[in-house]
DNA sequence: AAGATAGCTGATAGCGCTACCAAATAGCGG
DNA sequence: CCGCTATTTGGTAGCGCTATCAGCTATCTT
């Protein structure tokens, strides 16, 4: 006779699993959590065991025994606000279904010292491991001072994979790229490119994939007037000004944010031009601002919130690991996918062939 | 001889505070939830032994024990992201004091049906109540649902209290008061007003902090011209060209909300007006647009993170109170502290009295 | 071949709290 | 002052999981 649970609607337990795989509670537990010292064979019968009877462990009960809290310390400066809200919605997704905890620390200022500050207020709270969104995520003080407290972390959003560090990221280089080809594909041959910040790991992935495209379409390189940014709309106003000034005008600009782009498209404006029948601007990562300019930006999407689910789960794993005593993860590289999303900013380059930008120059003021 | 507890370092559990005084175990766990049948001596003891001892339960243990996810949920829809964020950050730190997940739920479009069939989403899932931030605090459809199952919620930024559900709110009355009375105290005799969407009840409550001042100051209602609007910026472009063109233009516009103050701004500025000027323009809530026009803009900072916290707490406490079969809560209304903060865009009244608006006309284009 | 080493597994004992019920105390009319 | 009900309190038994350590099986040594 079955003495049914007391309480909580009879759900499944490692003693269920346990009993189907013929093993003791002890050795599921292992399998689910790291798996130090499991005999393949054993291991295999678990998965199954849990597969079949769609098992999930207990968050509550395994911080209890664990004796630990499970937080995990979320340090941000000054993104868009839209972004954190994405963020922190994928980020609050990952945390409930691996049953940790978030929280949040702000950390204000540039400098290296109070950024290295901010991640030191996080070894004395108890977190077990902390994610980093840009622009933290590439930030050599709170590394540092994260890797010297031994606490584990996970980077989101750098440009390339970093040794020894577990980060999510999407590919900059392969979508600035698709981004340029669709610039190709519409018949621009001078396209302009507006830099991001070159202190960012992603600016010049980003710059990478342009000049991939560019060669791979046998164009000339030397043709493709370049301006540096820092990915604010000040530096987009800048250097959309002198990139739509020149003599041999670009019939597309590709500025390597949405900022940038929406600055790009207003200086457009000003000079008189029409986008995109004159000239086509596109962007990079789908903020709000590319859906409230007009006309809307095409751009690059992020799944910014796929990233910090992702970023959560792994953090998490890292944790179970290093408790284990399996020593350091190799520092997971995870690549999700991007999206190209053309919206009206961009559209096929103006008729007049040849030298476009010399054809309609508009008189000098 | 103790025995040292094996792990988790020695934190003070309900053993300790029910030795230190002098009752069971079982009786500090009923005065820490809702402390039903505690006689009051008993109870103070037992709260007295928690203060001194610095108790805080382990939330851990408590959802394990008590069988219960202790997830509560956050349906919102479309607010502005900067909003969002604020909100979560809030929202977040609340959840990890009082121990449970957040589950969030995005509410798409604005008809009854697709309202309430958010808040449908959440009876199937498994949260113990919900809480709302606007514009869904305000909604009927949704509202009903959620009595209709028998889920708590608490309602945050309201107008008014509702009676039998909990809200959380600042006094947007008063606050309209005193920000009227801001503009009062500078000169101005001739305030223009830009009412807030109609369906959303801090409207309301802010056009009678409005009138409020302005019959206080011993003024005459009539002389100040009213606009509709609907908290959207192209709402207040509406309502700014209304007022800016008017032959008695008043020398002061208090717009319900941000977006349509810097809507306004963006009038004035087209008409050739200097803000603060000849014009002083005024806004409500404190986004983030508000520091990113130029002027930035005079305005009332909602505690928008506080209030989700304090929304998340109470719900909480409404849920332990329904288990321990308290009944239902009397629907508890806080009211939170707003701020005024005054930047650049309210200045003195222009010199030229009695007729400010008739005395520097411009010219008829 | 006996002993040593390493790898794998399970029994036991809680983690801190609360549900359940039994026991004790208080209140009250007769 | 006694039974009786109403209220308050405590004892016990887990909630589902994991740390610890003992035991057990292969694989090496010498």
């Amino acid at each position: 006779m079955e003495k049914p649970s007391r309480r909580s609607g009879g759900s499944i337990t490692v003693q269920d699993v346990a009993r189907s795989a013929g093993v003791s509670a002890m050795t599921v537990s292992r399998v689910v959590n790291g798996g130090a010292n499991v005999r393949q064979s054993t291991r295999e019968a678990v998965l199954a065991a849990i597969e079949q009877l769609n098992y999930w462990p207990n968050t509550a009960a395994r911080s209890l025994a664990a004796g630990e809290a499970a937080q995990i310390g979320l340090l941000y400066a000054n993104p868009s606000l839209a972004y954190l809200s994405n963020f922190l919605i994928g980020a609050l997704e990952g945390a409930r279904k691996v049953g940790c905890h978030l929280v949040l620390e702000p950390c204000e200022g540039d400098s290296a010292e109070e950024q290295a500050e901010g991640a030191r207020r996080f070894a004395s709270t108890a977190v077990q491991g902390v994610i980093l969104p840009p622009p933290l995520s590439d930030s050599v003080p709170v590394r540092d001072e994260l890797d010297a407290a031994g606490t584990p972390s996970v980077a989101v959003a750098v440009g390339v994979a970093q040794p020894g560090r577990a980060s999510v990221r999407i590919d900059d280089r392969a979508a600035a790229q698709a981004m340029t080809q669709h610039l190709i594909d519409l018949g621009h041959r001078r396209i302009g490119f507006v830099a991001g910040d070159p202190n960012n790991g992603s600016s010049a992935e980003r710059w990478r994939g342009f000049v991939a495209a560019i060669e791979a379409a046998g164009l000339d390189l030397a043709d493709m007037p370049v301006e540096q940014g820092y990915f604010t709309f000040r530096s987009g106003i800048d250097a959309g000004e002198k990139l739509i000034d020149r003599d041999d005008r670009p019939t597309a600009i590709f500025a390597s944010n949405d900022d940038m782009a929406a600055a790009a498209i207003s200086v457009a404006h000003r000079r008189g031009l029409q986008v995109p029948e004159d000239l086509s601007i596109v962007g990079f990562d789908d903020t709000s601002l590319a859906t409230t300019t007009w006309p809307e930006i095409t751009t690059i999407r992020q799944p910014i919130a796929a990233m910090a689910e992702a970023a959560v789960e792994m953090l998490l794993a890292e944790i179970r690991d290093r408790r284990m005593g399996q020593g350091e993860g190799a520092g997971e590289d995870r690549v999700l996918d991007h999206e190209l999303i053309v919206r009206e900013s961009s559209g096929p380059a103006p008729v007049a062939a040849g030298r476009p930008g010399m054809a309609r120059r508009r008189p000098a003021a």
